[in-house]
DNA sequence: CTGAAAGCGCTTACAG
DNA sequence: CTGAAAGCGCTTACAG
């Protein structure tokens, strides 16, 4: 049987209480108790249970990241900036996939007694679930819930993917968008509109294609743009993630398009790999562990001061040139 | 406040024990009280504090995952598919870096009263941290630790892929390893020598290329490779992780070399981008979601039925043609 | 089938 | 500075 506290106090031959003070709050006590106890602890191998704490002191000593999909590589990186900070300041990382979730064993997730606080990186799950404990929202956002957001400027990003385009020369621009309904779709999208319109360009029908973040709906899209006039289609796609774009520009290459001699592509994330294909893609930077840390912090100032700030912290992008955007092709 | 059991056993008229038992083994009470209890929960609006529950059961509900780097998205679906497991069971999924976890506080995580089971994906980590509660490891193994293993045969992988190349008529054939002392890496080194040795070819020192499974090492790879003789140097390169051999490829590529026509390329794992890369990768499938499920089984099994057994699981690869390997150039 | 009571292993007012 | 005692919110032998 493992050594309880009041193992360590008969062997110390002082109170359970003054253990327990000796091991959290050691300046409550004096030197040579504080020693005889350290003594006892080292001699029964005594180790704390911190659940018995956590019970007592009305916490769970956790803190639960829901995300939309735990398979997307995209999270990883959220996650080890989440992971960074929160295992220095004694908390335990939980991680849920709200995909593999329904609701009503969402609502059980986001529980008092399961963990203290929420980091939310899925926009799209029911505000009313997610009342219970403080909630932090990290690169997504549930419109109707009030609380932190730590995100980047999506729609402002999207605009600065598009004067790059333009920059280069392109007027015939596409674009590949994220899931309907999605926040971070909508907001690049918007953004993409406002860019071409505040140029006298919009964006029509036949140049914004549909996508849902995945590989394969970027492949579908090219699918498109490779059976459209090539004298009319786009010569710039801006698509609103990397995986889009990747699957994108593999699919035309394969059907003997030149990236960027025929199309310039843009993507968006800016996850690692895109920087070692051929051609290495042009992208817009998200600070994806910076967005984790920040989202942890935020939790661990409203769980620890109580704090109820609730302004959003909107963190920089980058727009990094690689060699996937080039002038366009002379028609 | 939120309403404790005790305030449903004052609204239902029974006592606590009562409550308990309506709640969570049912057949003990009788049909008439259980409908009472329920009304009072759904009058109290209670819900169960769970901490309570896991500290009165000695266990915590948890298991926790210690990951070698949890910004590497080879885990992520490996994470995806222990959660479809742990979920539906009831266990929170805890997470670790053990990237950023000395020693010693490995050892408070290790801990029973922090996850009552332990999937380890790290065969680096000291196997007396990993003696106090149950584990199971996954993928990589700690080898002086005897607990179940869920792998893949990384020997007869290599020595797969080498025979594809073999096959394909390259005589002049090369590796990029995994990090020295990493488990997985020797094995694939293993397999890729005995391979090469049973059809009379060594690989010599100048076909051995250092690696640590990172795109980076692979560019590194690419570098040395580059500048030996092209009469000399291997026609076929099996890099042990499908990272490098974006790394690898890409650089080539960027220097002038065509993949397949002057150098055919296999990586590892089949991780999701590379299907749809220029050109699409030749790899060594890693069943990556079913290692995460089956680990996951195994841990519930050894924590509910208490069953010690301890065989190993072996899952198969399966080797995935695409288009980065071909016949040999014609000297 | 039900209840009184002990206890999981801690922490923390309260009193001295 | 220290201890006796209550209590965090449950569950579970034990007795009836």
């Amino acid at each position: 049987m493992r050594p309880r506290i009041s193992d360590v106090a008969r062997v110390a031959g002082v109170s359970t209480a003054t253990v327990s003070r000796a091991l959290s709050q050691p300046e409550l006590v004096s030197e040579e108790t504080r020693a005889l106890v350290l003594q006892a602890v080292e001699k029964t191998g005594y180790r704390l249970n911190l659940a018995a704490r956590n019970l007592r002191q009305n916490r769970t000593g956790g803190v639960l990241a829901l995300v939309p999909n735990l398979a997307n590589p995209f999270f990883a990186q959220i996650l080890s900036g989440i992971a960074e900070v929160l295992g220095p300041a004694g908390y335990n990382l939980l991680v849920a996939d709200t995909r593999i979730t329904d609701p009503d064993t969402l609502l059980e997730y986001a529980e008092p007694s399961r963990a203290d606080g929420l980091i939310v990186l899925d926009g799209g799950l029911p505000a009313e679930a997610l009342r219970r404990v403080p909630v932090v929202m990290a690169c997504e956002w549930v419109p109707a819930l009030q609380a932190p957001r730590v995100k980047i400027d999506n729609r402002a990003a999207a605009r600065q993917a598009i004067a790059h385009l333009m920059a280069l020369g392109h007027r015939r621009i596409g674009h590949v968008r994220g899931p309907r309904g999605n926040v971070l779709a909508e907001a690049r999208l918007a953004g993409t509109r406002e860019a071409l319109e505040e140029q006298g360009l919009c964006l029509d029908a036949a140049s914004l294609y549909p996508g849902d973040f995945s590989l394969a709906s970027g492949r579908e899209a090219a699918l498109i743009w490779l059976r459209q006039d090539p004298g009319l289609r786009p010569t710039g796609v801006f698509l609103a993630s990397d995986e889009m774009a990747c699957g994108f520009m593999g699919e035309v290459q394969r059907q003997g398009i030149a990236v960027p001699g025929d199309v310039s592509v843009i993507g968006f994330d800016d996850i690692e790999l895109i920087a070692h294909i051929s051609p290495p893609l042009t992208t817009i930077r998200q600070p994806r562990a910076e967005i984790g840390r920040l989202a942890a912090r935020r939790l661990l100032r409203s769980l620890e001061g109580g704090e109820a700030a609730c302004e959003d912290e909107l963190l920089p992008v980058e727009l990094v040139l690689r060699a996937s955007t080039a002038v366009p092709p002379r028609a």
